[in-house]
DNA sequence: CATGAATGAGCTTTCATTCAT
DNA sequence: AATGAATGAAAGCTCATTCAT
C-alpha cells in the first residue's frame, strides 16, 4: 500500500528567532483555518496574521499542506497519548466518564485543527490516510480495553469504532460549546450510553 | 439569524433535451465530487464527465455550489423522509435495527454526496447551516421517539444527538464497505448499543 | 536512454479562430525570443505582443517551453528537409556551394529560433537532446554524401561534423548579416574551404 | 558604441581566509553552471556547493553575473594567450595540428564555462559583447597567420572566422569526450581540413 | 440550446538581495 | 568575515465565468 507523500516541512529553524517565527506562523495558521477552513485559507492570510512577509512562510513550510501537517502532528500525538493512558477508576461508568472526558476536552481544545483535518481529508489523500491511521489506532486501543467486558459475538472493533465515532461526532459537531456544567452533563450521558451499550452487548443476546 | 444565501439554480429546463442535460450534469458532478472532493473539483471536470461543453454548465447551474446544492437537496429529502417514518417493530431492538438499517443504507448510498457536503460545510456557511438544520431535525425526530423510553435526567436531545452521531459517524467512515452480511452484523451491533444505552439511561442512575 | 519529457502542447484548436490565435502566439513568441532570449522572455511579453490575454496563452501552450518547442519543430523539419535533398551540381564545388547556400539561407531565416534553441539547451535537457538529435541526423546525411569522396583513414563522421559545425557556427555568429553579395561571397569561401579540405583528406596523407 | 556595464566584482578580499572563500565560491559556481546552466543556477546552489552561508556570497560578488564574469575572465585570458602564441612547426600541417590541439585542449578544459558564457550571451548584452570581442581578436590573430598562405580574393577574416568556428563548434559540441587517442585523431582530421581548405583557397580558383 | 475561445482576477511560489546578529 | 532570517518584487499558472458564433 502506497502512502501518499507527506507535505515536507522545510529545514527546521536553527536560531531562537527562527523558532519564534515558525511558532507564530503555526499559531496564525490555526487561527486562519479556524476562521475560514482549509480550502478558503490563503497563505497570504496566514502571513498577515503572523505579521511576517510572504516569503518567510516558505522558509518554514513548503506550502499550505505543510503547516496543516504540523498542526495535525500535535493533535495526533495528543490523541494517541490520551488513547494510551490506562483506564482506571472505581467502577466501569466512572472509568468511562474519565476517559470520554479526556477525549472530549482534547477534541474541543483542538476542534479547529480537527475540522480542518477532516476538510482536507476530503481532497488530499495524505490527510485522509493520516486520519484513517489515527482513528484506527485509537479504535484498536479502545477495543483492547472493552474486549474483556464485551466478549460476545459482536466484533469488538465494530463496537469500539462505533463508540469512538459517537464521541468524536458529538464533540466535533458544535453541540458542546456550552458552559462547563452542560459539558460535564453531556459527558456523563455519553458515558452512560457506552456503559449501557457495552453491558447489553456483553449479554450476548442478538449476537449474529 | 441570517440564513446564508442559497446558491441559486438557474431556471429549470423547459425541454426534454434540457432535462437530460441537467441530469447528466448532476450525475457527472456526483462522480467528480466522489473522486476528488469539492474543493478540488473543477467545472471543467464536470463538463468533461458529462460530455457537454464548458458554457453549457452555466445554462443549468450558476456555479459549482449550485450543483452541489442540487445533490444535497436529494439527500436531505431522503434523510428527512427516513427520519419521519414511523418506528414500528416487535420489540425495541428489532425496531432500532430497522431504523438504523434504513439510515445506514441511505448514508451508504449517498456517501459521496454527504462527504462533499461535509467538506463544503467547512468553508461555506450556506452548506454548514443546511447541514446543521437537517441534523437538528433528524435528532429532534429521534428524540421524540426515545423520550418515552428514556425520560430520566438525561437530556433526550443529547441522547438522540449522540446516537445519531454514532450511526452517521460509523457509516461515513468507510468502515462498512464490506459485504451485505458484514453490514447486517454491524447494524445489529449498533442497534444493540443503542438499546443497551437507552435502557441504561432509562434506569436513571447517573442522572445529573 | 531516457528522453526528457516533451513540453506537451495543449489540445489543438478546433476552430479557425483558435487557429489564428495560436499562430499569432507563435509569431509573438518568435519576436520576443529574438529580442530578449529565452530566459528573459516572460509569458506576459508574449501575450502582450500577440494582443491576447494572459489566460489565452495557456489555452494553447502549457508553458514557455511548449511555444519554443513548436517553433523548434518548424525549424527542425526545415533543417532535416534541406539535409535530405539530393546533392546535384556540375562539379564538387558548385554542389557544395548550393548545399551550403541552402543551409545558410535557412539558418539565417530562423536565426532567432536557433539562438533560442541553443540557449534553452543549456539548461533544459529536452532541448539539448533535441538539438543533439537533429545535428546527428544532419551530420549523418552529410557523412553519407562525402564518404565516397573521402574514404581514407579519416572518420567521415568527424569530417562531416566538423564541416557542419563550420557552417552552423559561421552562420549563427552574426557574421553574415551583411548584404546578399557579401553573403554569396562568404558562401563561396565556405564551399571552397570544404572542397579543399575534402580533397586533401581524400589524399590520405596524415591518416592515423 | 556603448559597452554594457560590467557586473562589478566587489572589492578584492584582503585576507588569506577571504581569498580561500572567494576561490571556493568560484569553484562552486563553475560546478553549478556545469550542472544546470546559467539561467537555472541559483545563488543558493552556489553557496551550498561552496559550503558557505547565503550572505557570504555577496561579500565577494555583487550578483550571479559577477561570478560568471570572474570565470569568463580566466577563460578569455587563456584563449587570447593561445591565440597569441607563435605558429611554429616543421610544415604547415604540423603547425596547424599543434595550434588546433592547443585550442581544443583549452576549450575542453573550460567547456562548462564556455557553454555558460554562450548561454548568458543570449540574454545579457554584456556577455554577448565580451564574447564577440574575444572571438574577433582570436579570428584576427588567425587571419594574420593565414594571410600569407591564402592571399587570394577570399577575405582572410572570413576564412579565419570559418576555421575558428569549425574548431570551436566541433569542440564544444560534446563530440570529443572520448579518449586521448580519439581526440588526437580528431585534431589531426581538423588540421587536415584546414590545410586542405587553405591550400585550395590559396589557389585562387573560385575567388569572387 | 450548445459550443469553445477569451478573459482576468487571484493565488502560489521562487529567489535575489538586504540586514541584524 | 560569516551567518541565516526576512523581505518583496516578479512570474507563473489556474479556473470560474462571459460571450460571440
Amino acid at each position: 500500500m502506497t502512502v501518499p507523500d507527506a507535505p515536507a516541512t522545510t529545514a527546521a529553524p536553527r536560531t531562537a528567532r527562527g523558532e519564534r517565527t515558525a511558532t507564530s506562523l503555526r499559531a496564525a495558521a490555526r487561527e486562519v483555518f479556524a476562521d475560514v477552513g482549509y480550502a478558503a485559507a490563503r497563505v497570504e492570510d496566514v502571513v498577515a496574521a503572523a505579521g511576517v512577509s510572504h516569503g518567510t512562510f516558505y522558509t518554514y513550510f513548503e506550502n499550505k499542506a505543510a503547516v496543516l501537517d504540523a498542526l495535525v502532528d500535535e493533535t495526533a500525538t495528543a490523541l494517541l497519548g490520551v488513547a494510551e493512558e490506562p483506564w482506571e477508576g472505581e467502577d466501569v461508568e466512572a472509568t468511562l466518564e474519565a476517559v470520554i472526558g479526556r477525549f472530549v476536552d482534547l477534541i474541543l481544545r483542538d476542534a479547529a485543527v480537527i475540522a480542518t483535518w477532516l476538510e482536507a481529508s476530503a481532497h488530499e489523500p495524505y490527510f485522509r490516510e493520516r486520519l484513517r491511521g489515527v482513528r484506527e489506532r485509537v479504535a484498536r486501543q479502545v477495543a483492547g480495553h472493552i474486549a474483556p467486558i464485551a466478549r460476545t459475538g459482536h466484533d469488538p472493533e465494530v463496537v469500539a469504532g462505533a463508540l469512538v465515532a459517537m464521541v468524536e461526532g458529538y464533540a466535533t459537531r458544535g453541540l458542546m460549546t456550552a458552559d462547563a456544567t452542560d459539558r460535564r452533563a453531556a459527558v456523563r450521558t455519553l458515558a452512560r450510553l457506552w456503559a449501557g451499550g457495552l453491558h447489553h452487548v456483553a449479554e450476548g443476546r442478538g449476537a449474529p
